[in-house]
DNA sequence: TCTGGGGTCCTAGGACCC
DNA sequence: TCTGGGGTCCTAGGACCC
């Protein structure tokens, strides 16, 4: 048996913590850049608001309708999530955080499920102040179907059964109502179907949850996919996904961002692009990893169709895999360089760092690092990010190969750090 | 004027091999 | 007209998730 914790309107309910005056009023938390609304309160969902829509499309409701629209804080986000996770924790043997708002718990062997899982919401309740919902099932598409219910039930009054509300245990149910439950929920409902997938289901008649649980495994693996044939399956009860303990490897490191106004010129898109492949270093060394490809893009706005078009990438292989900050800004500079032309608005960019590789380097050594510099600088880099951790981003940074300063460290690497020159790396458009 | 960011997995099709 | 049969590896693109 599986349950599904999650918190409920989650970056809305962590801002109403601290600001209990929010309580009750149309919330919305914005996206990075304040461009759209990823969080929002059962009343700004009320007020027609769905989730992505553009602030500006939305700003109107703020005389209309009294909605608060808040910038993200997700440092605090991630905080409140790491308690909630700790107290979720205790409702079984085993925990897979999922996301930054939602875990599985396993249940094998745990007693009186139902109201344990009442004890732990009202323990996250009372001690971090964010409202939860559990769904218990013997399936994790299952688990998130009776999370689903818990959810409605609770906030849409006559769409579940009212009992369901909070907690919805689909394995005490009485006979014949988990049917439904299940021909009650719209296909699109169901974890893995998403907005095609949904469309063309119903365009064959399969359209609710019921509907999709009894469909025939092979048609829909030849139809669809192996992904959707075990959807079918975990509704029908047969676990296909596991509890995922330990997070697997990262396979890409990503820091993409849209501009808040539209890039023509090439230096400030380099000192974007700088400031993405930096970012995406700490990232690659907070994980103990190595990259041995760079990947950058650079795009004009999709939403703007008399613009001229450009969409353009480079992936740049490295000679060796590096995690070294100064050896990934100048891979991705170069490429970003090289993609650049005149005459486009460019509305987003950004850097991948993929073939992504354990880093077998001694760690946690400043010293060794300073005596022998030539060697690959990560060591002194993740002693570099604990204290922008501690202290604040940017209050510590190394210079770069190029820079005078910087921890004394001029160097000069023997090898290039990619393959050839830059002008023969193919830009993909 | 203004439209998120960061991931994963699967499949089809081509290249290549014996 | 018919034009081997399988296997592997890689990549691009599509679909999904929160």
């Amino acid at each position: 048996m599986f349950a599904l914790l999650d918190g409920n309107n989650f970056y809305v309910s962590c801002e109403r913590v601290f600001r209990p005056c929010l309580k009750g009023r149309p919330v919305v938390v914005l996206s990075n850049n304040d461009g759209c609304a990823v969080a929002r309160s059962e009343e700004a969902k009320a007020l027609g608001i769905k989730m992505g829509e553009p602030y500006f499309r939305i700003r109107h409701l703020h005389e209309q309708a009294g909605l608060v629209a808040l910038s993200a804080n997700f440092p605090l986000y991630g905080d409140m999530s790491d308690r909630m996770m700790s107290l979720a924790s205790a409702l079984g043997p085993e925990q897979e955080v999922y996301s930054i708002d939602e875990c599985f718990v396993g249940l094998d062997g745990v007693p009186d499920v139902t109201r344990r899982a009442w004890a732990i919401r009202q323990r996250i309740l009372s001690g971090i102040g964010i409202p939860t919902c559990i769904g218990i099932a013997p399936s994790k598409t299952l688990a998130k179907l009776a999370n689903h219910v818990a959810k409605d039930a609770a906030r849409k009054p006559g769409s579940y059964p009212a009992e369901l509300s909070h907690v919805c245990n689909f394995a005490e149910l009485p006979p014949g109502q988990l049917r439904g439950l299940l021909e009650a929920t719209p296909v699109g409902e169901v974890w893995g179907v998403g907005r095609r997938i949904g469309a063309r289901l119903q365009a064959m008649g399969i359209t609710s949850a019921a509907d999709l649980a009894d469909a025939d495994l092979v048609f829909l693996r030849s139809n669809f996919s192996v992904v959707l044939e075990r959807t079918a399956l975990e509704l029908r009860g047969t676990p296909c996904h596991e509890l995922e303990l330990e997070p697997p490897a990262k396979q890409q490191i990503a820091c993409t961002r849209s501009f808040g106004k539209p890039v023509t010129e090439l230096e400030p898109l380099v000192q974007a692009v700088t400031t993405f492949a930096q970012r995406a270093a700490e990232k690659l060394r907070a994980q103990h990893l190595r990259a041995g490809m760079v990947y950058v893009f650079a795009h004009s706005s999709p939403f703007r169709p008399d613009d001229p078009r450009f969409a353009r990438s480079a992936s740049v292989p490295l000679v060796e895999p590096s995690s070294d900050t100064s050896v990934l800004a100048e891979v991705a500079e170069q490429a970003i360089r090289r993609i650049y032309e005149p005459g486009y608005r460019l509305a987003k960019a950004g850097v991948m760092l993929l073939d992504l590789s354990p880093c077998t380097q001694k760690q946690g050594s400043l010293s060794f690092e300073i005596i022998q510099p030539q060697r690959d600088r990560s060591a002194l880099m993740e002693v570099v990010d604990g204290l922008n951790k501690r202290f604040g981003r940017g209050v510590v940074s190394i210079g770069s190969t190029q820079s005078t300063g910087g921890w004394g460290m001029r160097q000069e690497r023997k090898t290039p750090a990619y393959t050839t020159d830059i002008r023969s790396i193919p830009v993909a458009r």
